[in-house]
DNA sequence: TCTGGGGTCCTAGGACCC
DNA sequence: TCTGGGGTCCTAGGACCC
């Protein structure tokens, strides 16, 4: 392993899915808008250009915003925050449907502007990239400049962007100076820049540990480096206690990882009101077949066919209880995992009301490599067509 | 009017095999 | 003649992320 120190971008596109509203309803501009619920509240074209929009008081549900604009944030109202609740803070507020296909479009091309400049990407979901600059000719700041110019240019939108020496402080560092932020980080930075931040700024410390930490006394990342390794041990286990050790530090080996196969393909759904199972036997059983027609399609549509066929049950309480069996054969016919998924959630408790129900495709296979096995075994991978 | 939907990775016990 | 480990698969749950 050579010992040239690494050039890793974060780069974070700003407030996306909003900002991507905002081009297509550029009289929102400035406005608090909440992203999220149903599709039920499309605006309505009012003929001169403009639309009349549904405000989040009107909102009937138990939708979450998925996300919200900046003028939306200074009024308190976050992603995940109920909509109802939301409207309890700000009534007026606008309220916008999530349009995936869009932002899985706009997704596209600030990939591509970005590809063009530096090829060695790792996709984050749709709004977030890792890029490896190490081998770029270009000078950092100019590099990143760059970057976040080619983003605008292909999108209309802007970005913030962190180049530090690994993946652990580029994504801290692109938080930083948003939106629009351009931020350089080296691991001297680290004392000065990462260790007042909030234990919760690294990814990968979520509320569980941030508020096991709390209880130790550790709050920021400075106090963290400063525990005592063997306290974290019996409080964390040894793994993931000699990964807040290093995290602390800033110290992060992960290589970008620029191809990725699908583990698991799910599909889920909230109910309007919490439903029993005997009592809602018949909107349950539709539902419940829905889903395992859509998950089916979802696995055809890919080109994947699953092993493992799991399901999973949301109380009214918020407990999860999930279930899960092999068959013999992997599949993606809707018929065959409606029947393993029944079988599933036979096995699971269901006296209480629950409000939500899922299934779930693992142990995928590409369904190319399921036929080729299967012409291997049958001798037919040299046949005449 | 509490709290969506789609994912990743880790842990841990038991079965089963060598 | 009571004592092995190592490896992989299956299942359930949990933390975390976007």
């Amino acid at each position: 392993m050579n010992n040239k120190s690494r050039r890793i971008a974060h780069l974070d596109m700003d407030a996306f899915y909003a900002s991507v509203e905002l081009l297509r309803y550029p009289e929102l501009r400035g406005q608090a808008v909440l992203i999220g619920g149903g599709s039920s509240h499309r605006p309505i074209p009012k003929g001169d250009g403009t639309h009349e929009f549904s405000r989040i008081k009107d909102y009937v549900g138990r939708g979450v915003a998925t996300t919200s604009t900046y003028a939306a944030r200074a009024l308190g109202i976050f992603s995940a925050m109920g909509i109802m609740k939301a409207a309890k803070l700000a009534p007026d507020v606008y309220l916008l449907p999530t349009d995936f296909e869009s932002y899985r479009h706009y997704s596209r091309l600030f990939k591509e502007a970005v590809g063009k400049i530096a090829p060695k990407i790792e996709n984050r979901g749709i709004d977030e990239i890792y890029i490896d600059l190490t081998d770029h000719p270009q000078e950092t700041h100019a590099l990143a400049s760059s970057l976040k110019q080619a983003v605008n240019e292909a999108t209309g939108l802007t970005c913030s962007i962190c180049v530090a020496p690994n993946k652990l402080l580029a994504k801290i560092g692109s938080d930083l100076d948003k939106p629009d932020g351009l931020t350089i980080l080296d691991l001297e930075d680290v004392p000065t820049r990462i260790w007042p931040l909030s234990v919760k700024k690294v990814n990968g410390i979520g509320p569980k540990s941030t508020e096991r930490l709390a209880s130790l006394g550790i709050n920021t990342v400075g106090e963290l480096a400063n525990a005592d390794l063997g306290l974290l041990q019996t409080t964390f286990g040894s793994n993931y206690a000699g990964w807040l050790y290093n995290a602390a530090r800033g110290i992060d080996d992960r290589e970008i990882s620029t191809e990725s196969e699908p583990k698991v393909i799910s599909r889920e759904t909230t109910f309007d009101r919490d439903l029993h199972a005997v009592h809602d036997k018949a909107v349950l059983t539709d539902i419940f077949t829905d889903l395992c027609y859509r998950l089916a399609k979802d696995l055809t549509v890919k080109g994947y066919r699953c092993k493992t066929v799991g399901i999973k049950i949301r109380y009214t309480d918020f407990r999860i209880s999930t279930r899960d069996m092999t068959i013999p054969v992997a599949t993606a016919d809707p018929a065959i995992i409606r029947k393993a998924a029944g079988e599933c959630l036979r096995r699971v408790a269901l006296e209480n009301r629950f409000r939500l129900l899922g299934v779930r495709a693992s142990a995928l296979v590409r369904e190319a490599d399921v036929i080729n096995e299967r012409q291997v075994s049958q001798g037919m991978l040299f046949e005449d067509p």
